[in-house]
DNA sequence: GATGAATGAGCATTCATTCAT
DNA sequence: CATGAATGAATGCTCATTCAT
């Protein structure tokens, strides 16, 4: 018999990630359940209670490892940012020029949240409760983590005359801007087409929008 | 004395069209102070009782014009939801071929935003929200009816050779999606110039990312 | 039919004073009931459950009125610090000399315990809760109103002669604390007479401890 | 390099008392370290984790020595609740006549309050709890000892003419009263000199309230 | 004896909504 | 139409206690 596929198992391998060794498995239940419950209603109307029963451990265990309702859903969160962010970095590290970059960059972005649908709905649902919550610095740094080195090449790259002269801070709304906004449809179910789909042409236009 | 201008005085307006006449002072003064609540806490997290504090309305008035408080995020998210609608029709129905057609519908966008940042804020909040809500399909017709015919005159020029050949599904993300993104970045304080003053940059990017 | 005596028509009027008017009637079942609560396991350990349904009020009515339970027993407090301050002023108003004040306030202090157990015993159980919560400036400012007149006699007679040259803040303790030790007893259950039936030997001890 | 003086060596001393022989260490710093967390926040207020980070031990060992949360407060107030009674009859039982008694009680009562003045503030705290609690009879029992001897002496006095004609259970509240009342000002901050300053005019006081 | 992760009953408090005036 | 006191279900969270190691 064959392993399962596709995104739960996928889905496994982020919670393993984020919870490593024998002694996380309750842990790792309560973020595996956690993500439809935050899904389906939101995190601020999810309740305890749904996480409770649906992870099948206690409300005591919960807090043990959490702390409260908002540290799970940041936990959860920086589960998925980071795998994402290892995914990014994974394609763009293997590449040279400016182009392949950024075209690595959108196309590792589509095929991530179309490999991880609920957690990449997750995490558009959660950025903003997270950056403003206590752990709004850890994010900027990890964001920072992300995007500083694909930055620095294509800044790069401008000095070097390939890429249009753009503000510094309107590159990565050009980049990934259209990804986003496709993606943010797709999971709303107002898109038909994997994102995946569409990574090359959404990649060709990126690179055509920014390109001298 | 002159009148004050901006954002507030733009948004007085916004407020007038949405409940217009004598009898809508009530009904207006709930909106315009449900606009900060909701902002600062979210939907969920804002009280009635917050709503009430600052419109000085009572518990019964709000109930009796908006019927509960869902109500009252659904009747400020159509307020600007239409006036942003308002705009980009008027610039949009002014221009002819496709090229300036996309320049307007950018330009229309950022300017809109750049001029009611607490609105668009709240419009981005809350329009998951709204769409899977009781006004879920009102919403979805008013986004139909916004976008049909720059849909209609885009994919003419697809057949015309003038665009690249792109599914349809795909174009709104590739004109708008850049624009959307920066848009996101300066109203969670991540970007520090106004959209309005990449309008020039933004549409041309987009014009180039799906232009033949 | 004669009206009821004792303890429960004069505490029904202690606490018609705290919530005077026919719209305090839901606030006087509250404070009514919430003494024998707090009396029977202490503040900390009633619970709000509890106040409810011997109250007959809902959760919602206490909190309307209260705040929260240290609301409720901040009030409880007061409605009998005051009655008790009235009594005593009454009394100790009445009366010229030094000796005669020593007299009637003892007197009144053991005859209002007596009279009020349930109340007396919920002063001293709350008394150090009040001082130290966000009540503890009135009630500073009610012991000062309290025993300012008194004190000042008591400082007149010193400096006449007629009292032994004591530190001020020793007076009170030695006027005082055999009263209230004896009624502490007495409301524990460790003594048997009723305060009352020594209020004659409390004074006289107490004169003869302060006198020249 | 000389000990340490003064109340925390004197606690230390209590407490060792209290838990004599190498194993009674842990039992003994959860001892030390439970009396600012129950005069911090109240016996009830206090958790089991405040115990276990202050005092360095872990839940399982309090539980094994105390029981419960209870159990750690009784053990507390006994530990300083015989140390006072030793301190009383080292006192009392050296002097022969009636009003030597009373001066030497009055006195060391405010001397050990002022000695140790946060085990006198929980003892004041405590009390009502404990005689309620499971170790109710045991406390009687142990004031009914530490008191008897010194009743039965004042009372030999009374039949001697010595003193006035009171009845028994009033001769307590006359006796402490004034210094217990002193005591409880002081250490609730409404008094400012130690009462050990007071120790002379109080035992003074104390016996022309009870002298013939 | 010692440990501390896990438990879950129990609590204070909130807040959308109703409805008598 | 307008009001706001009253309601009580629902929720996040705490914490004493247990027990397997």
């Amino acid at each position: 018999m064959s392993k399962p596929r596709g995104s739960t198992s996928r889905l496994n391998q982020v919670f393993k990630l984020a919870s490593p060794g024998e002694r996380g498995a309750s842990r790792r239940a309560v973020l595996a359940h956690a993500l439809p419950c935050f899904n389906a209603r939101g995190i601020e109307a999810a309740t305890i209670e749904d996480l409770r029963q649906r992870s099948g451990q206690s409300v005591g265990t919960i807090y043990h490892h959490f702390g409260n309702k908002e540290g799970v859903a940041a936990a959860l969160f920086f589960a998925g940012f980071d795998d994402q962010s290892r995914a990014i970095a994974t394609r763009t590290e293997a590449v040279a020029d400016a182009q392949a970059v950024v075209v690595e960059l959108v196309t590792a972005y589509v095929d991530w949240v179309t490999a991880l649908p609920e957690l990449a709905a997750f995490l558009f649902m959660a950025r903003e409760t997270v950056a403003q919550g206590p752990h709004g610095d850890a994010l900027r740094e990890r964001l920072e983590a992300r995007y500083a080195p694909i930055d620095a090449r294509l800044a790069e790259s401008v000095r070097a005359g390939l890429l249009a002269e753009l503000p510094a801070e309107l590159i990565p709304a050009l980049v990934l801007g259209g990804a986003e906004s496709y993606c943010r449809g797709w999971l709303a179910g107002r898109r038909e087409a994997k994102p995946a789909a569409y990574a090359g042409l959404l990649a060709e236009a990126a690179w055509r929008g920014i390109s001298a």
